[in-house]
DNA sequence: GCGGTCAAGCCGTGTC
DNA sequence: GACACGGCTTGACCGC
């Protein structure tokens, strides 16, 4: 079952090592993660920003119009590129492999880019079955005016990236929590230390406690200097001693 | 179906 | 402003 990012109840940055590594260029800020799930919110926007000022950009219409090409020379260039005779071989691959009817519709075979429209309906039935039947696929396919083949592969290709974008949050937790049990354990050493140097003292083991705590003595009862002399050994109550007290309790109570 | 990869297209930035 | 360059996104393909 595929999840979203925001079902794993994290609030982590993207963008963790990986192949992309946007916040490594030094000349851009990082500004977004590498991967989006919501289309609209990203990449959509800045593609649709700058495609409908193109006046070669044309809707789809039909399976033959599927390949949005939005520059005369792209479709130049690409002509020239299926037409040449190196190519010959490329151009049997596209479209004829494994046999698939789907794929052979002529024309303009190069990048496609799909309209807003068609990347939300993708999105939608995205959200709702990460897999597609062949029967969905057709009927997804004739709405959108694409080929099966495209929406077979538009669905595999947000699978293999839900899972990427997926794999780095979940990277990204683990490396926090890496960090945060290595603080953990170095806090816990460091603590350990300590009671081992306070265990192998040599006796009278004195507990210091912060200077402004009180301290009683469970013999006399009393607070502070207790048997001090310098208050003239009364039971004194809620007097601080001027400096840190100490309460030896193998000495102390012979004191009292 | 998946993982890896290629490549088109777009954008931001730096340089002139 | 034009151009070059690099990075990113994403449609498409290959091999398994």
């Amino acid at each position: 079952m595929e999840t979203d990012a925001c079902d794993v109840g994290l609030a982590l940055g993207l963008g963790v090592g990986g192949r992309r590594s946007s916040s490594s260029n030094p000349r851009r800020p990082h500004k977004q993660p590498s991967l989006t799930f919501s289309l609209s919110d990203d990449a959509l926007p800045r593609q649709a920003a700058a495609r409908p000022s193109s006046p070669h950009s044309s809707t789809v219409s039909s399976f033959s119009t599927a390949y949005t090409c939005t520059d005369p020379s792209t479709i130049k260039k690409e002509k020239e590129y299926f037409a040449a005779g190196s190519e010959e071989g490329e151009v049997d691959r596209i479209g004829s492999r494994r046999g698939n009817d789907d794929d052979n519709d002529g024309g303009c075979r190069k990048k496609l880019r799909l309209t807003k429209e068609q990347s939300a309906m993708l999105e939608d039935r995205f959200k709702e079955h990460s897999t597609l039947n062949p029967k969905q696929k057709h009927t997804l396919a004739k709405q959108l005016n694409l080929r099966p083949r495209q929406v077979e592969v538009w669905f595999q290709n947000r699978r293999a990236r839900t899972k990427l974008k997926q794999t780095e949050v979940d990277c990204e937790f683990l490396k926090r929590c890496c960090e945060s049990l290595t603080d953990e354990n170095r806090r816990l050493q460091k603590e350990l230390q300590e009671l081992k140097s306070l265990k192998f003292a040599p006796p009278p083991v004195y507990i210091q406690f912060p200077a402004a705590t009180l301290t009683m003595c469970p013999s006399c009862k009393t607070i502070g200097g207790g048997t001090d002399s310098s208050n003239g050994g009364g039971a004194e109550p809620f007097v601080v001693t001027p400096k840190p007290h100490f309460y030896n309790p193998f000495v102390h109570s012979a004191t009292c």
